[in-house]
DNA sequence: ATGATGTATAGACGATTGTCTATGAGCGAG
DNA sequence: CTCGCTCATAGACAATCGTCTATACATCAT
């Protein structure tokens, strides 16, 4: 049997003349003429080498041949349609899978808008990359991921950003702390305490280096943790004060506090980045378009900040 | 998706291409050449309506679509790959029906090939359609089977046939009947005795019919039995003689016995009768060259007679 | 015989496929 | 930065496909 030249159209009018009984009503059905459905069946027959059908008594019957060749038709065509059904869904983004990247901190505030999205697409797989700024800088430059989630992205020449959401850094200290209770105070009044800070290279220290700078005053005593649990803990145990993302206030906790100082917040916005000409999975294009209209839904009006619409129109027009 | 343009070539060509992981590579090992490998891929691309691969440091990845695409493809491939076998095992007559028609009498002869053909072939399906003369014809000139077993074939214009075994039609009469011992007797002696005969229209009342009148001579008492196991148990009871196939007389049944009758016996054979346009399925071929390889095996000396040899030879030149 | 209905064959033709060669562009290892 | 891979695109061309119309043949029921 030679199967090169097989046409899954081929197989379709065999099927269909098989159903029919004759030849002539498979034209018609198939909107054929009778002669185009001959000619079709006789290449059939040639390609496989062996009759497959035969005429007994005014119908056309599958041979031994034909009925097994008419078994191997409907599940090679059942098999695509099976896969058309998988490519609708693809598309509609109910289905398959992408990959984002988060820096540590955007685990605060991205799975409100995860969960649901896996509630409402069960069948879409994420896979969620979570590390430092350095790593996910790394990954973002091979492109590894399908979207990445960071409060302060690199370089946009190639990729596109959309903030989501407010991500104002504020100066944290113990509940008791004396300048929690001020109306405003200046950070030079605090330069006695002791910092708790991230690693060189974290956004959040990057953006209290700069602002420091700013100000035109530097620390004096400081201590650098690696995690923002740890700078939590370290807080609340008196160690220190820190510049934290006003998110990591659990409004239940109340062993912290937000310290007034001027000049604070830090406006920074959590945002999505997508590189500019990667291909975006339905999927992720879906997770894109699910965040721009339920935004509201899962997150506080005071941390709403929806530019999305703009990212999802971009790969719409794709 | 658009199915109508896809080829099994373009199946085989994205499945080599996926697993070589390069389209050099897959080029090569499909002896064509690159660019030849490239534009299949993107008619491939254009008819799924997806890409399908992706550049992933260096290799070609599937995407998402494309991993699904390609199982589609073995499970297509691997089916059509299926059916070659059972094509090959039908070829080979391994495997397959077909089915064959029999008078009454043959029931004696025929299972001596079928059951060993059967063990040897156990995959292949007989079926097997048993009644009188006048049945079988009816079932001959509608075709309805592959291969006829007659004593006495209908007309041969438009079939072939092969003698496979003599079938000598001998006078019997109980064990003690005095003829039976003698060396030679006339017909014209016997035909004081009652004779049992078939129903007009039975391949052996027809033989005995114009033998008789060859002789010049016609039956005093007859009667008409049905069938020729009632026939047997009637001469052994002394109901009267009769014309029998020598097969009949089974050698332990010491109740019967030939009767030497001068002109007798008759010469008859079984033959195979086969449609000479119509296509032989393999399975029923496989059953011919069975026969005709076998049948000493099979068939006692002295029943032999194989031209069955010529059939086969006939239907293996298609 | 005469239609009616179904099938097969022949000839025609534009669209699609399967293949090539030539050439240019991208990229990782020297 | 160039070499040696890789891949993509363009142009060419014969073979094959997917259709059609016209016509002849085969059955079967008038």
């Amino acid at each position: 049997m030679n199967i090169r030249h097989l046409t899954f159209r081929l197989l379709q009018v065999y099927v269909t003349v098989v159903k029919a009984g004759t030849v002539s009503q498979a034209a018609r059905r198939l909107h054929l003429t009778q002669p185009t459905v001959s000619q079709q069946l006789r290449r059939l027959q040639d390609a496989v080498g062996e009759p497959l059908l035969e005429s007994r008594h005014g119908r056309l019957q599958p041979t031994e041949a034909g009925r097994e060749f008419y078994r191997a038709c409907q599940d090679a065509l059942g098999r695509f349609d099976d896969y058309d059904d998988y490519l609708s869904a693809l598309r509609g983004g109910e289905r398959g899978r992408f990959s984002i990247a988060l820096v540590n901190t955007a685990q605060y505030v991205l799975p409100r808008l995860l969960g649901p999205f896996s509630q409402t697409f069960p069948q879409v797989e994420v896979s969620v990359h979570i590390g430092n700024r350095q790593q996910m800088l790394a990954r973002f430059e091979r492109q590894e991921d399908d979207i990445y989630v960071f409060s302060h992205p690199p370089s946009l020449e190639h990729a596109l950003a959309a903030r989501f959401m407010r991500n104002p850094l504020v100066l944290v200290g113990p509940a008791g702390h004396p300048a929690a209770k001020a109306e405003r105070v200046a950070i030079s009044d605090l330069l006695g305490e002791r910092f708790l800070l991230r690693e060189v290279g974290s956004a959040t220290r990057m953006m209290f280096d700069s602002w420091l700078q700013e100000q035109g005053v530097s620390l004096g005593a400081t201590m650098q943790l690696a995690s923002n649990e740890a700078i939590r803990v370290g807080i609340s145990s008196g160690l220190g004060l820190a510049l934290l993302s006003e998110h990591v206030l659990a409004p239940s906790d109340r062993s912290l506090a937000k310290l007034p100082v001027e000049g604070l917040p830090i406006e920074s916005y959590w945002q999505f980045i997508v590189w500019r000409d990667r291909r975006l999975p339905h999927a992720a294009l879906a997770f894109l378009r699910f965040a721009d209209e339920h935004l509201e839904t899962w997150v506080e009006s005071q941390w709403l900040r929806n530019e999305v619409g703009r990212l999802v129109h971009y790969f719409d027009l794709d």
